[in-house]
RNA sequence: GGUCUGGUAGUUCAGCUGGUUAGAAUACAUGCCUGUCACGCAUGGGGUCGCGGGUUCGAGUCCCGUCCAGACCGCCA
């Protein structure tokens, strides 16, 4: 037997019993007449003693056991002399009288602890050895835990989860897919889905009126730290619903996960924003609600002041940074660089403090008079002591900058505590988007949205106006989930491909199996997915979704451990009737 | 496609305006040590300063190119 208990379980109860542990040495601490070993598993660390009077021969092999190595002891229970109480077994000790190397180890070439020696570089490529830490793991745990309630909730609402094809059929819209060549079929190729969209529409159909998958996404992208490649997503539909009672279902998951997984209670119910009020007061649609700092429009108040910035904007705009009054001259032009960065690309930034004694010192001072200061800051809500930050430009632009100025604020002022919470559902977005590349609009969402039947009236005229029974939940200024009311109408549906440029035969050839579908009684239905990821490490309290992956993939969409993507040998080319680029070869 | 930051011992980093034998911590090895738990003490080994080119009497340091890693913009229906 490898082992009658775990290393985390033992405590000052289990004294006296003789027991056998199997696990890594984490720590070795020789002091010559003794030597204490750190007995590691997924549970928790146990102390081993050997001591050098009692049994001189094992104390010499405990010596030699090298970090890493795979060992099984048998010995007794007892309780130690000295307690270490920082850890959960750290009242016992075992009296190894068995040992026994089951195998060995190189060195690792980082430290195996909470705070590692190693940096993310090295840990990836020995992630086998990154993941026996237990900060690690615990991210690996939470993210199984919040799987299991995912599927122990919707289970108890009668979703059925169903399994949907990994090879699919690749679509133009939308990010650029995977795609894998067929051997069967030459010259032909599958797609890996970017979400199963199409096939939870025809379980609709089909008449699965409640189904969920928790599934892997592929999107050939760039990444980012919380953008892979390959990702998973809970993805979920519904039929004979509107709108309200997606909100309302899965306000319930969330509030499930809330208080099963972190033991928050989220009270009140969600609140909704639509999107052009998230654009105009947050400048972007996933607000972080954790402080206010909201953008007040300027443009018709600094009108004709003779300053060319202004007179010039389409749009003038200010956020309030509450006590920010103090800071100095170096401090506002470090903003002003951070701002006018390519990333945020703002032309600059003007500033009006707001001083204790009543007055106003702004970096516009020959423009405007302390009248006309004051009725910003009233505009603003600014109070003495108060810094108003003024940017301004192109409508979309500027916004979108204020926005990115807002959450740095925030963030200078310690106002995002990873601890609080704060959930929204943005609703009422635009159905279509305008591509100044491309000249032409795009789904916003995606060709199955459906619009409101309000709207539909714009969809020849003025399409940027229609807006769709679209919803994103968004936690903390993060993208969690989106989804839709969709198109159960082929007349409707064919109407959205026309709108989007698609010609009938085109529209037919790419998603005819959707449409047919929808002349057999497809009932209304929508639905909403949720970036699995992204929440598990919202929950983590981490930045990155890498830390909540277990092999996950770098910078450039490479794994690092098992090298890949890599080249494949001709035979494969052959059999696939691939040939490869010139110049490429090398690359094998 | 672009912007920025970094690449020096197994690992994490320091190394200033170019200057003589490239350091620290940690890890590793050896020895000592009977209550450690970041054990302690002593000794030791360990470097293609990412790679290529250039400037210079002299380059880890400056310049150009390139590769790798990370963050971001574009992109992500």
């Amino acid at each position: 037997m490898y082992r009658t208990h775990t290393c985390g379980e033992l405590t000052i109860k289990n004294v006296e019993e003789r027991v056998t542990l199997s696990g890594w040495v984490n720590k070795s601490r020789d002091l010559g007449g003794m030597t204490f070993i750190d007995l590691r598993d997924r549970y928790g660390i146990t102390q081993l003693v050997f001591n050098m009077e009692t049994n001189a021969g094992l104390c010499e092999k405990a010596r030699d056991l090298g970090r890493e190595y795979v060992i099984r002891v048998t010995g007794k229970v007892a309780e130690r002399s000295n307690k270490n109480l920082k850890m959960p077994t750290g009242e016992i000790e075992i009296i190894v009288d068995e040992l026994e190397i089951l195998n060995v180890s190189k060195t690792p070439p980082f430290t195996i602890e909470e705070k590692t020696d190693g940096g993310d570089d090295i840990r990836m490529k020995y992630r086998y050895l990154d993941l026996r830490r237990e900060v690690v793991r615990r991210n690996l745990e939470l993210r199984h835990k919040m799987a299991q309630e995912v599927r122990k909730y919707l289970s108890s609402e009668n979703f059925m989860e169903v399994e949907t094809p990994v090879l699919i059929k690749s679509t133009p819209e939308g990010a650029r897919d995977f795609v894998v060549p067929s051997r069967m079929n030459q010259n032909q190729f599958y797609a890996l889905p970017q979400s199963p969209q199409t096939f939870k529409q025809l379980l609709m159909v089909a008449g699965f009126d409640k189904y969920f998958q928790i599934v892997k996404c592929f999107r050939d992208e760039d990444l980012r730290a919380d953008r892979q490649p390959e990702f998973t997503q809970i993805d979920c539909e519904m039929a004979f619903v509107e709108r309200d009672d997606i909100l309302n279902t899965f306000e319930g998951l969330v509030r499930h996960l809330f208080s099963s997984v972190l033991d928050i209670e989220v009270d009140e119910k969600i609140p909704r924003m639509p999107f052009h009020e998230a654009m105009s007061r947050y400048g972007t649609d996933k607000p972080d609600l954790r402080f206010g700092m909201p953008l007040e429009e300027l443009t018709a108040d600094v009108k004709n002041s003779g300053f060319a910035v202004f007179d010039n904007a389409e749009y003038v705009g200010a956020i309030n940074a509450e006590g920010c009054a103090d800071y100095s001259r170096k401090q506002l032009d470090e903003l002003t660089e951070w701002v006018k960065r390519p990333q945020i690309g703002a032309m600059g930034l003007i500033y009006v403090k707001c001083n204790p004694d009543g007055t106003f010192k702004s970096s516009v001072d020959k423009f405007f008079d302390q009248a006309a200061l004051s009725g910003w800051s009233e505009k603003l809500n600014a109070k003495a002591g108060d810094l108003i930050l003024v940017m301004a430009g192109g409508g979309k632009k500027t916004r979108n900058a204020l926005g990115e100025l807002r959450l740095e604020m925030g963030k200078r002022l310690g106002l995002r505590d990873k601890n609080i919470y704060k959930p929204l559902w943005v609703i009422d977005f635009p159905l279509f988007e305008w591509d100044e590349e491309t000249q032409r609009y795009y789904a916003m969402h995606h060709p199955f949205t459906s619009p409101m039947e309000e709207d539909i009236a714009f969809f020849e005229t003025d399409p940027g106006k229609v807006r769709a029974k679209a919803y994103d939940l968004v936690i903390n200024g993060v993208e969690i989930g989106g989804g839709s009311i969709r198109i159960h109408d082929e007349d409707l549906q064919k109407l959205m491909f026309k709108q989007l440029g698609f010609s009938p035969e085109e529209a037919q050839d790419q998603f005819g199996f959707l449409m047919n579908a929808f002349r057999y009684g497809a009932p209304p239905h929508g639905g909403i997915a949720f970036g699995f990821d992204r929440w598990v490490s919202l929950f983590a309290g981490l930045d990155s979704i890498r830390d909540v992956i277990a092999f996950p993939k770098n910078n450039a969409g490479r794994d690092v451990m098992i090298d890949s993507p890599s080249g494949i040998s001709q035979e494969q080319l052959d059999e696939l009737g691939l040939i490869l680029k010139k110049g490429d070869e090398k690359k094998k």
